[in-house]
DNA sequence: TATTGCTGCACAATCGTTTGCGCAATTATA
DNA sequence: TATAATTGCGCAAACGATTGTGCAGCAATA
């Protein structure tokens, strides 16, 4: 219902009295090839020009079967970590001729499922997804109609697909292990989403690194939910009520923490003096906190990049996409949030 | 070059030896209108089915000039502000059966060109827009195309169009003006881009607060020039630098607060006994700062539901777009960053 | 029996590109 | 002066959907 007065092929054709095929020819760059004459060439080119020609990326990703755009779909743009992550892919896909089309799945598979529908009726070239967890056979079936994916941040647990992301085992097991180190032998963690392959692994490293310093483990001390702010608030609040309360936190998340710090403030205490918190992710505004945050920082740069990269790869070969898994290294970066605790 | 192996309407037309109109019209639910018998409508619904069939949209937007897709175009997807009103936009959309393209167009006039350029050939129905400032050219062009378009937080200076954001000049004068009740007469004002409506405005603010409680208007008080960290760390740290330092500083955006925040703590002073401050955009971490700081919040749930709104109308009622501005209220959320000064 | 009306669907054009193939006109070769 | 090669471009199909129009077949009516 809309009249949109476009210049097209054909307008350009008859104002020219050229057939639309060397219109078409002349504006992609291959006049030498079909051999158009320069004096076509030129007046085309012109033309188009005059006539501010923009091509119909619908009509030619219909002929052509490929329409330069990937998916992204994540969990939660406006959480600081994935905001970074989306801004970094965007970039790399504007500098390679591709658009972005993000999708915030809201932790929700309903709406993974349906926004992997969307999507693949939008004829997107590829998917970048950070997934949900949990089910996988929407997952499954977009590796069978043979559309490039790629996994980020989050694996997928019971698919085998490409993937790119943090090293979470050994960042989590670094963090814990610097508490333990310090004296630390009560150490609550505040995990995320249970079924997501980064929880996992951060609660693997946090047991790990306990085992390690021969911490027995306290199921108690392992709690928490989802990656949101409520979730740190509620199970810190949690946390600082029971009896014997831990000398420190890991959150598993910047969100996390966050809530995790109204909750300890809500109460009066004072970090590290009353509790030491370690965060996963760091964020700009880390340093500045009442009491700066030691945290393990992420290479989301990195992340952003291989993980475009893979993508490309696997829409420009379309290999069988071998489901290469790429873990980058974490960074423990200390500042004041930690006390060391003297032991007698 | 793919071989993806999709079920069209043909497919399915074929296998029931009916005609592709009549699946068409089927899984359009245009049976009754079409008089398609019940029998036949069933049995196309159930092999549509079982075949996995997913509209191409490509075809779809190509026949109806319609495909469900918005382009939001943001000068920084990582900055908070922005991110929030990106998951904001994105929510409403999905809501409403459109998809979304982001495009960060990273400040710079000639990727805002470009990104207009990929989304008009993309053919979305309409466009989003926080716009650079500067040139509007490219603007009026997409104007003239007849494209429906709404500016959001970012008002185009010299182009009708319409816009939603927030009261600049008022949350910019309230929180000086609050900074004056206080006692403030140096009172400095870091700036963002320029020429940005955004800019212009909360500069407006400043220099109208600074009358009315009858402060002269100090030229090297008004500094900065980018909405960045950067910005904000090199301003401060100049400020702090100069003969008779301001005693309250006014930072235009959260990032710039931010840098601010660095440049002060970098110089062993203390926020508000050394100097006050008060920034814009209030964000999940403000009262977890080293001191809780006192910001102008803005209404981002407003701001992008009303913008997806009014873009929809644009879209929807196809009139020559009346260039309805919106702004809606702030609201100084006051906390420990400003300090009251006794003056003799 | 002839006419009308309804039911149930098919035909074909269209949206804007891309591209294999073909063909006329020109120039080069023999 | 034939024949061959080259130059320069047009035809038409295809991509996958939507939709106005038309047309059989059958039932109802006159």
């Amino acid at each position: 219902m809309k009249r949109q007065i476009n210049t097209t092929l054909e307008n350009i054709s008859k104002q020219l009295n050229v057939s639309i095929s060397t219109v078409s020819r002349v504006l992609n760059g291959k006049s030498k090839k079909y051999r158009i004459s320069k004096k076509t060439t030129d007046l085309i080119l012109k033309t188009a020009q005059q006539l501010d020609y923009i091509p119909n990326q619908l009509a030619r990703g219909l002929r052509l079967k490929m329409t330069n755009t990937i998916g992204l779909i994540i969990p939660d743009i406006a959480n600081p970590f994935f905001a970074k992550i989306a801004s970094l892919i965007e970039k790399s896909a504007r500098d390679n001729g591709f658009s972005v089309i993000v999708s915030d799945s809201e932790e929700k598979t309903e709406v993974e499922i349906s926004s992997l529908q969307t999507l693949t009726s939008l004829k997107i070239d590829g998917i970048l997804i950070s997934p949900v967890g949990g089910q996988s056979k929407h997952l499954a079936s977009i590796k069978n109609r043979g559309i490039p994916i790629v996994t980020i941040d989050r694996q997928c647990l019971d698919l085998e697909l490409p993937f790119v992301g943090s090293d979470n085992f050994k960042g989590a097991f670094t963090a814990v292990n610097y508490l333990a180190k310090n004296g630390h032998t009560r150490i609550a963690i505040i995990q995320g989403i249970k079924n997501t392959s980064v929880n996992i692994d951060r609660v693997n490293g946090y047991i790990e690194a306990l085992k390690e310093n021969n911490i027995s483990i306290d199921k108690r001390l392992i709690v928490g939910e989802n990656f949101d702010e409520r979730n740190g608030y509620v199970e810190a609040s949690l946390l600082l009520n029971i009896e014997k309360r831990p000398t420190a936190i890991f959150a598993t998340g910047n969100l996390i923490s966050l809530g995790a710090l109204r909750a300890i403030y809500e109460k009066k205490l004072r970090i590290p003096d009353d509790i030491s918190i370690i965060s996963f992710d760091d964020q700009p505004y880390s340093s500045y906190l009442a009491t700066p945050m030691t945290t393990v920082a992420q290479p989301n740069h990195e992340i952003a990049s291989i993980a475009f990269r893979l993508l490309m790869d696997c829409i420009e070969t379309n290999k069988t996409m071998e489901p290469y898994k790429i873990l980058l290294p974490t960074k423990l970066i200390i500042r004041d949030s930690v006390a060391k605790i003297i032991t007698h």
